[in-house]
DNA sequence: TTTATAATAGCACGATCGTTCGTTCTATTA
DNA sequence: TAATAGAACGAACGATCGTGCTATTATAAA
């Protein structure tokens, strides 16, 4: 496949660190295809243009390779996803800054074409006891922490009422983020993104709302996200808008 | 390695189905704790006290291995969720019930020890074209439009509202599916089946309402399944009630 | 009891897996 | 210039993968 990329120029002291680093780049796109189980160092190293061995050297072993590539997943879903929303205000326009980052990192064809490392990783290792399916599992609860931390600020500052189950809040939206990664790259469902905007969209008005969502909203009941007729208008709206 | 289950014993004529039915038997169950990939003959036919080649004539070939598993996992499912949801009253009832099953039939660890063979496979094979992601498309596709219809029927009963949209009501439901999965098995969450219940209890309720689900109802709006208050009530009852 | 057939076992194949070893090449340092 | 350390290579290891081929066994039909 993509040769040369390291090709056969030699390299000495910080080469080796950017040697590490295109392979962990050409990794993360294979695991990304082919699963972190399903990732071989044999292919890889095909695909990066090296040797078995040399490239093994840079790893003491198979499982510090899918480690290396696991964190560099969490590295980039943090520098993607997560970063950049701190930057906006407390309460509710960080959480909707999260939501938004996080279904374009989803969307991100170049870095991710075989979808979320984590997600699939989650599947793979969830009877494997190991370091690989504790570091999984790690990575994931600081996540859904940091989506129940952001709520509960937002019902602080007034955003969501007060009265809010911030975990069930953060578990919705786990479950229509692994939704939509379900339904667009296994059932290729073109209106997937549609309706995981507006699934959003839904729960952030449940959380605002004091006593009935639409009504709160100055909202007709019909345009809660559950009926057919506000399709139009949902879909030209983003999330994080 | 529980050896045994065919052993020594030769099988004759009708002997052939049973022993494929205990193959398949088994191999269900492999599949479910290393993937429909992670399906390995050689650990099948150890598994099932059997030759490598003498388990493999019963399939042409490891496809058709898979195939069958994956066509046997369907089946259990129709079975153990679909069937006897049709034997409840249209409408809002069959949906309610198709959900308790749904719910119970993850739940059953004796057949399904690793978790359902079919999501895994799905995350195993979206960027796997073939035979058996057609498969896996195909059912997903044919049991996401049975909750539709199910959606659809529970308007024309009157049950629910007659501006929903089926569709996001499916969606939603799967994405929950899908979320109770992973937060059980991988995030290993005790309340995984207290969040899945409620979830539903909040899509059904905002399928209900005819303007806001929680004064339909004759409730608070503080039950609507996004409260704290109401996790107590929300645990002990179950979602098919 | 003999015969035909279906079911299973035994064996070996080519490929690929992760891993180890010794060697070669290069750049830096003494 | 000589010595050293780092990086990559090629070859090979034992295991296991899916898959054929052939022989043996057990059952069903004669």
């Amino acid at each position: 496949m993509a040769t040369d990329e390291v090709g056969s120029m030699q390299m000495n002291g910080r080469g080796a660190r950017r040697t590490r680093a295109v392979i962990l780049e050409t990794a993360l796109r294979i695991a990304s295809l082919e699963g972190i189980e399903g990732l071989t160092i044999g292919e890889l190293a095909k695909a990066v243009g090296m040797s078995k061995s040399g490239l093994f050297a840079h790893f003491r072993g198979k499982d510090n390779l899918q480690l290396s590539v696991l964190q560099m997943a969490v590295d980039r879903f943090v520098d993607a996803v997560l970063r950049p929303s701190f930057r906006q205000p407390r309460g509710e326009p960080r959480l909707r800054a999260m939501l938004k980052n996080w279904v374009e990192h989803l969307n991100d064809q170049s870095r991710l074409p075989g979808g979320s490392v984590l997600i699939s990783a989650s599947i793979e290792l969830d009877d494997r006891p190991g370091v690989l399916r504790d570091f999984v599992q790690k990575a994931q609860k600081d996540l859904i922490r940091n989506i129940e931390k952001a709520a509960r600020i937002a019902v602080e500052e007034g955003h969501f009422r007060d009265d809010l189950d911030a975990e069930l809040f953060a578990w919705s939206t786990y479950s229509f983020v692994l939704g939509y990664h379900h339904f667009k790259r296994m059932l290729e469902d073109p209106k997937a993104e549609s309706h995981v905007r507006r699934s959003f969209k839904g729960i952030l008005e449940m959380a605002r709302a004091k006593e009935c969502a639409a009504r709160q909203d100055g909202m007709k009941a019909k345009k809660n996200g559950f009926s057919k007729t506000a399709v139009k208008k949902a879909s030209a709206k983003k999330v994080g808008g």
